[in-house]
DNA sequence: CTGTCCAACTTGGTTAGTCAAGTAATCAGG
DNA sequence: CCTGATTACTTGACTAACCAAGTTGGACAG
């Protein structure tokens, strides 16, 4: 299945239907023309029209109700994108061969941390670090995880061997859950004593903090992770695609 | 169409495929059994069968080759994702109401704009400057668009009138481009003098510098942009989807 | 041994038909 | 006027069949 470049039947008409979305023809809201009514239009089968609609339902410009009809949704909007190659592997890139744990265990949750994982101050909280440095990494991190105690309950963090799984989906299959988004926030800070020592910085120098807070379908934190790092000079690369 | 979740007959035979494929029954490289055998194991119809590999087609575990079979992919790696809201806005909104326009013309380009837009040192470059203040942008940045005067000829990127559409759009529509991917590099630095009179910050601050080199399919660069900003305090934040 | 042709297979696309399930409008009875 | 049943429409899914186009392997002639 194809759109606009195969001379099919089926992509003619993933053509002519979109070009009358997007200019209008089939305002945002309406309902499309019934499949029989497309079916005499344009002098083909049933399973050929269905097929285009399908095409065009895939790429989110119509949603079907059966019994009803086929909602037009306009032209649709940009996708959320996933997250970076570098937002990916800080939730999915197993810990085993990627750095060293260097602490795991329970605090009380400060102001700041209370408020990534929306818990109340003084909630107990796992937390645990991990060290990635040396040649083999774009830049040198300090990857501090934190989620609640409660949240934590069955799953390894508190331990300080290495996952042999990302932390993510460590808490999603111990826990099964589904996380659905990550919110990623970016600052400029001077590093904690910790940080300096760990990543063998002056404390003049400035670090990029990046903190993620993965929730689920509710918006619900269900894990932050905050990356603290040095850049090196030549800075670090992403890679997105525009197609 | 869907996955799992159905209990429709071409649901389950996507998720039976999709199981073996993922343990390794189907091993990647190896052809999937033909449409015929598929439709006698599984007892249904050719067109419900197509539908569920068409569908395993769409999610990257299949090939299709007319005339010889069905390649096994293996388990479709990660996409590339799209560019973070940031990005995509540097590349896309349209410059008209999204900040003032400081400075357009032509430049020898430096060893540095040389580098990124892969011409030689000296090469007459256009260099356009605009700048994004104030309570509507999430942090202020400097944005300097570079491209090589040749690749300008046709578009407007000399003139100080804001553009009505995103500078890739433009460049794209005006000179008949397509462009595919885009690199982001993110680095801290000292602002330079004309930053810091711009963007009204000390020259011992530091600016968080993301240059974008946009490339065509070639890998070839078509355009380069320098942010260049002052995050505030609370960062800048991006969403991404896990799903 | 090589080249050509053909049969048998494959996928890509289209058609016509059926049944299931959902929605909405209409009508009859109370 | 209200309610339940019925009808006519819709989409979701499945089936059987056909034609077009591509690939591959085997048979045969030179």
């Amino acid at each position: 299945m194809g759109g606009g470049s195969s001379s099919a039947k089926y992509a003619h008409i993933v053509d002519v239907l979109r070009e009358r979305i997007v200019r209008g023809a089939y305002p945002l809201g309406s309902m499309l023309p019934s499949e029989s009514q497309l079916v005499r239009e344009f002098g083909a089968s049933r399973s050929t029209v269905v097929r285009a609609l399908e095409y065009l339902r895939q790429l989110g410009y119509l949603e079907g109700v059966q019994g009803k009809g086929r909602l037009v949704l306009g032209t649709p909007p940009r996708r959320r994108p996933s997250p970076p190659a570098r937002t990916y592997e800080s939730l999915h890139a197993p810990e085993v061969g990627n750095g060293t744990v260097v602490g795991a265990g329970r605090a009380p949750a400060s102001a700041r941390i209370a408020a990534m994982l929306a818990v109340p101050v003084g909630e107990p909280v796992i937390v645990r670090q991990r060290i990635m440095m040396g040649s083999a990494v774009p830049w040198s991190t300090l990857s501090t995880v934190y989620l609640p105690a409660v949240a934590a309950v069955g799953t390894r963090f508190a331990d300080v061997d290495p996952l042999r799984e990302g932390v993510l989906d460590h808490l999603e299959r111990r826990r099964r859950l589904v996380a659905t988004d990550v919110v990623e926030r970016m600052t400029l800070r001077a590093p904690s004593a910790r940080e300096s020592t760990l990543l063998a910085v002056s404390t003049d120098d400035v670090v990029l903090a990046i903190l993620l807070v993965v929730r689920n379908s509710a918006a619900s934190p269900l894990l932050a992770i905050d990356l603290a790092g040095i850049l090196p000079p030549a800075g670090i690369e992403e890679l997105f695609s525009l197609r």
